[in-house]
DNA sequence: AAAGATTGAATACTCAATCTTA
DNA sequence: TAAGATTGAGTATTCAATCTTT
C-alpha cells in the first residue's frame, strides 16, 4: 500500500494519519477546554474539575461516593483528588464523612449548595459546548467522533 | 426518551452525541497524554512540551523562531512560554538571542544539544503513539478522527 | 504487605503589574 | 497606545514520604 511505502511501520516511524490524529487531539482538547473554561469563568463559575466532581456525586444514591471511587471515575491521582476535595469542602460544596464499612475510606457528599451550583452551572456549560462543539459538527459527526474516541478509550 | 427528560432540548440543553463527544475528547486526550508522558519519563526524557518547542525550532530555517511566533504555534500564554523557555535554556537545549529587526522580540534558537535531544526523543515518542493510538485505530479510522478534529479546530 | 488517604517540599501555572521598544 | 516579553505573588500540581486501617 502506497502510504506504507512512504512511512513503513517499524522501530521509529509512524503512519502520518496517526501523527495528525494525535496532534489534533491535543490541540482540540486544550483549545476547547480553555475556551469553555474562560466562558464559565466569565460567568463567575468555578473550574470544570469542580463541576466534574459535583456531577459524579449528583448521579449517585445519596449524592455520595468514596474518594477512591471518585478518583477512578475522574482519572485523577490520589493526592490530586485529595486537594481538589479540600477546595470544594472549603467552599462548602461537599463535605467528608467517615466510612463505617472501611475506616480507611472517606465519603465525599455533595451539600445542598454543591447540588445547587451544579444545577446552575449546567446550562452555562451546555451552552458553551453547544457554541464550541455543536456549531462545528453535525450530530452525526459528533456521534462518529464519540465512536472513534471510544475506541481510543478501549470501549 | 430517558436522557431527554434529564436534558431536554431547548435553551440550555445539548444533543447527547455532543456531550459524549466532549467528555470522551477530554478523557482520551488526558489519558493518552498521561500514558505517553509516563513512558517517555521512564526513558529519562523530558515533558512533551519540551519536545514541542524543539520540534517547532527544528522545522525552521536556522532552527530559530521568535518567542511570539512560538507562542502562537504552541497555543501557550506569553508568561507560560517565557518560563518554559527559561527551563529549556537552563538545560542548555535552546538559547535566546536579541532580535535586530525588532528589539522588543527575542529569538529562541535550538542548540546542538537541543536538536540532538529531539532526534533521540522522536523514536521513543513515535513508538508510544504507535502503542497507544496505532494499536486502537486503523489508518482509515485515524484519518477520519483527524478529519473530525480538524473541523473542531476550524480547518 | 497493600489500600485509602493525606502532607511537606519542590515544581509549574496563573493573574496582574511591569518594563522596553515600536 | 500597543506589542513583545518578563516577573512577583498567589494558586495548583507533582513527587515522595507518611499515616491509618485492612
Amino acid at each position: 500500500m502506497h502510504l506504507q511505502v512512504l512511512y513503513p511501520f517499524g522501530m521509529s516511524s509512524l503512519h502520518p494519519a496517526f501523527e495528525q490524529a494525535w496532534t489534533r487531539l491535543i490541540r482540540a482538547e486544550r483549545g476547547l477546554v480553555e475556551a469553555i473554561e474562560a466562558e464559565l469563568r466569565a460567568g463567575d463559575f468555578p473550574p470544570l474539575a469542580w463541576y466534574d466532581v459535583l456531577l459524579e456525586l449528583w448521579r449517585r444514591p445519596n449524592h455520595r461516593l468514596r474518594q477512591s471511587e471518585l478518583q477512578s471515575e475522574l482519572l485523577l491521582a490520589q493526592y490530586n483528588l485529595s486537594r481538589l476535595v479540600d477546595r470544594l469542602e472549603g467552599a462548602g460544596l461537599v463535605r467528608r464523612e467517615s466510612c463505617r464499612q472501611d475506616a480507611r475510606s472517606r465519603w465525599v457528599v455533595a451539600t445542598p449548595a454543591g447540588l445547587a451550583l451544579r444545577e446552575t452551572m449546567w446550562p452555562a456549560y451546555a451552552a458553551a459546548i453547544e457554541r464550541h462543539v455543536g456549531s462545528k459538527l453535525s450530530a452525526e459527526e459528533a456521534a462518529a467522533l464519540a465512536g472513534l474516541l471510544g475506541k481510543l478509550l478501549g470501549r
